[in-house]
DNA sequence: CGCATTCACTTAACATGTTAAGTATCTCCG
DNA sequence: CGGAGATACTTAACATGTTAAGTGAATGCG
């Protein structure tokens, strides 16, 4: 319950070490990047123990959640909404197609395309998940409250478009 | 090479597929996980380039950056300011020790416990960084507004704190 | 004192994040 | 029609996330 930042909470000592503090900056712990990174492992704990029971990480429940609101989707699209990177996806793919929990076949019209969808015993998984997990967030919503969640949300999302084409500067496209 | 799965551009979803839909569940775009996921990617594209010419991983980066503000610290209490399990953590200290942008010596009175600071080429390194990196945080506060950032700020913290405790068993993750 | 326990890490093993190459297709233009 | 370039993935390589096990050093207790 006790949690203690970088304050140097031992000795009392004030510090003045070898070749420390020269270089002032916002206070570490108060960064957007770690107040970020906190909050999602936070939620994100009260998940992971249902999904390992049920045999799925994170990002293998994603991308099934990703696939059961459609038919089928292509990979390039699929990263997309699941919020993977290609060679992650490719990989987790793989292993799910050995668990037979998605299907894929190439499409038709351009053979280097493969179209995936959730199998049937993916669809049984989830239906063995879902209820838990909304339970879950149900009650992450209960305790933090359903508004303040949407208003969260909302600012999360202005977040992200306001930085929007703030540091593709370079590297691929000039335009996107 | 861009490539980053950024864009929730996803067309929608007509849906209707062969055994998907039956499971109904928030939209999964909109998840609380997602969003934050999302967020903090978004932020942290716009560092990611500049720690990578200075050779520095995001990691690495918070290490040095906790270290830069004490004397001296153990690795557990690392690890909590830098929300870093303890086997990264491992790791990560000893590249840098490689490198000689951190020391290490064994407390005296305890053997088990090391105490972990930053070099002088630590420290000049991070000199180095800290311009750039600062110039960023400035432009992304600029973008989405000081106070909303504030504000922000201040419900990402709500957040983790409704959600302390909730969890089965804590004392497993680099928070608490 | 003897020894099981706890503690503070470190190693190991497996999965993903991230960037760079590689491969097979497909498109387009000369 | 043919080859350069673009596409849609997949592989590879390295770093971290995550959980479990291992190691050596302190502690507690009989």
């Amino acid at each position: 319950m006790t949690k203690k930042p970088a304050d140097p909470a031992n000795g009392g000592a004030p510090a003045a070490g070898p070749a420390a503090r020269q270089v002032p900056m916002r206070d570490f712990s108060r960064s957007l990047p770690m107040s970020l990174l906190r909050a999602r492992e936070a939620v994100m704990r009260q998940f992971r123990p249902s999904l390992r029971e049920h045999g799925l990480t994170e990002q293998q429940w994603r991308i099934l959640r990703a696939l059961a609101s459609i038919e089928a989707v292509e990979v390039t699209e699929l990263a997309r909404t699941a919020f993977l990177l290609g060679p992650s996806l490719s990989r987790i793919l793989r292993d799910l197609e050995a668990r037979n929990l998605i299907e894929r076949k190439t499409a038709k019209a351009d053979q280097r395309r493969s179209m995936v969808s959730i199998s049937k015993d993916g669809v049984k998984l989830m239906a063995s998940v879902a209820p838990t997990s909304e339970a879950i967030y149900a009650e992450i919503t209960r305790r933090f409250g359903a508004r303040k969640l949407a208003e969260l949300q909302e600012m999360l999302g202005e977040l992200e478009r306001s930085l929007a084409g703030l540091g593709a500067s370079e590297e691929a496209s000039p335009e996107e």
